[in-house]
RNA sequence: GGCCCUAUCGUCUAAUGGUCAGGACAGGAGCUUUUCAAGCUCUAAAUCGGGGUCCGAUUCCCCGUAGGGUCACCA
């Protein structure tokens, strides 16, 4: 009963996570999944999530990458808590208070600089180093112990008005009562001069938790040169940001059980922060891209429909050519497409590939290619488009579907070799090597234009190849 | 180089002081109503090396090796 009191009396405080990018390049996605786990932890916690920018840096900062940040967490879905967003460079005046008192202190001071390199300033303020040992205990790595004395003196600001990073996180989370220091394995080292700020200026010092970094197929940091790393690039490739979100939680990290495919709430529930692994994982794209497969088919058949409808709208060739597309053809192809995607990127190719074509103009083939290649000329393959024609004009309009045109052709097929009769059959439907079914075809294409696609393979049959004595 | 961290199939990972070291992705083979895809089944594939501790180590300890991080008046 006491220990279940002290354990709740423990919990009381609130948690509080944050994520301070600066805006100095568009949303990596190293940074977007410390930006999940501070997101996760947070929600866990029922705490809060806090997102400001760190824009100290005014040369490197740009407001086109503030907005990239901004978006990318959105879509990502990563909400934060706080209404306002703090901007260091709009913060001076907080910093400059605290500066004063240590340097009131005696906990820093002015510090004249030989100039080491260009724009360097002769006078810079200087944290004075106590010189001792610093040990925190990071959730994922356990106690770590550093000397500071290597630390040395080191600069916590340029002037008075113009503070160095180190200073301004220590502040920002002092004030905004984070609970919690979520981020990259590269913060490790920062870590102790952070603390040794932290006592000087009287703040309670933040759980730790670094997160491995994101590697490269090479093992090295996972950088531009690796190909696409900014959430912006998958999202222009069609990734889900579910799929997104639900790959990255899973780099470093897993459940325990043997479930892959997570929601964000899934993952709110099972994120676990103790159990993210010590070491780097390396990104590997194919597995995004079948998690995002699984997302896809996942998805309401609306949205996904929505989303093909805009992809085929859009397209080059669909514009040039000036093809209709009805919501109706959209409604019957979804399915089709979906067990052929993996990323919405894929329909774009399949639409520049021509794999779409049949869907919405008549095939131009070769009458060759109707032949089935173990039959040795087109006289067979004549008889049996024959005889589907005529089966298939028996069938009434309003039974028309997948079902009844398999019912009608299958046994004959059965019967004359499958090869034989459903290549053809499908051939003259699609005029491509490589399609979906016959049925699916004749069912999407709708009976009129089914015919209509027979019709013209047997002329095919008749006039050219005839002409080419190929009979 | 100093300091710090890490080490299980190709990749993400599970597990235990005693297991046939498990799963997933990718790969290979096969099945399913022609082709393509999907689906299903099967398959190959790992405890970095060397010392300890122990009846027994992949697991615990030490050393080595490899990889990573960090050493700014960047964040």
């Amino acid at each position: 009963m006491l220990r279940r009191i002290k354990y709740l009396f423990s919990r009381r405080k609130k948690v509080v996570t944050r994520f301070p990018p600066s805006p100095t390049g568009f949303l990596h996605i190293g940074r977007a999944r410390t930006a999940l786990f501070n997101y996760l932890y947070a929600r866990k916690n029922r705490g809060s999530f806090i997102f400001r920018i760190e824009d100290t840096d005014k040369t490197r900062s740009k407001d086109e990458y503030e907005k990239d940040i901004i978006e990318s967490l959105e879509w990502l879905g990563l909400s934060y808590d706080n209404r306002e967003i703090w901007h260091q460079s709009e913060r001076t005046e907080v910093y400059r208070k605290y500066l004063e008192n240590l340097i009131g202190e005696g906990k820093a001071y002015f510090s004249k600089e030989e100039n080491q390199k260009e724009g360097d300033r002769a006078e810079v303020i200087r944290f004075k180093n106590p010189n001792i040992k610093i040990k925190f205990t990071d959730i994922i790595r356990g106690d770590v112990e550093f000397n500071t004395t290597e630390l040395g003196d080191f600069v916590i600001a340029r002037d008075v008005n113009d503070p160095v990073y180190h200073f301004t996180v220590v502040v920002d989370d002092f004030l905004s009562g984070v609970t919690h220091v979520i981020r990259g394995e590269d913060g490790v080292s920062n870590t102790p001069r952070q603390i040794l700020i932290q006592k000087a200026i009287g703040a309670p010092e933040p759980t730790y938790a670094h997160v491995p970094l994101i590697l490269a197929a090479d093992k090295s940091k996972l950088s531009g040169r690796h190909g696409a790393v900014s959430v912006r690039q998958f999202r222009e490739k069609g990734y889900l940001p579910q799929a997104l979100v639900n790959y990255l939680a899973l780099l470093g990290w897993n459940p325990g059980t043997a479930q892959e495919i997570f929601t964000l709430d899934e993952l709110i529930l099972a994120f676990d922060l103790s159990k993210v692994q010590k070491g780097g994982a390396v990104f590997d794209e194919k597995k995004l891209r079948w998690i995002n497969k699984e997302h896809i088919k996942r998805l309401p058949k609306k949205d996904f429909e929505k989303e093909l409808k805009k992809h085929i709208e859009s397209s080059e060739r669909v514009k040039d050519l000036a093809w209709k597309v009805s919501n109706e053809t959209i409604e019957k192809i979804a399915p089709v497409i979906i067990d052929r995607i993996e990323v919405y990127s894929d329909i774009d190719n399949m639409i520049t590939g021509r794999d779409l074509d049949f869907y919405f103009s008549e095939p131009q083939y070769d009458c060759l290619s109707l032949k089935w290649k173990e039959e040795p000329d087109l006289s067979s393959t004549q008889n049996h488009l024959n005889f589907i024609r005529s089966e298939l004009e028996k069938l009434p309009e309003k039974s028309w579907n997948e079902e009844n045109v398999k019912t009608v052709v299958w046994p004959y097929a059965e019967n004359q070799g499958r090869g034989e009769v459903l290549w053809p059959f499908r051939y003259a439907l699609s005029g491509k090597e490589k399609s979906p079914n016959p049925f699916i075809l004749a069912s999407i294409l709708g009976k009129q234009t089914t015919l209509k696609r027979i019709e013209k393979a047997l002329k095919l049959c008749t006039s050219a190849c005839a002409d080419a004595n190929i009979l």
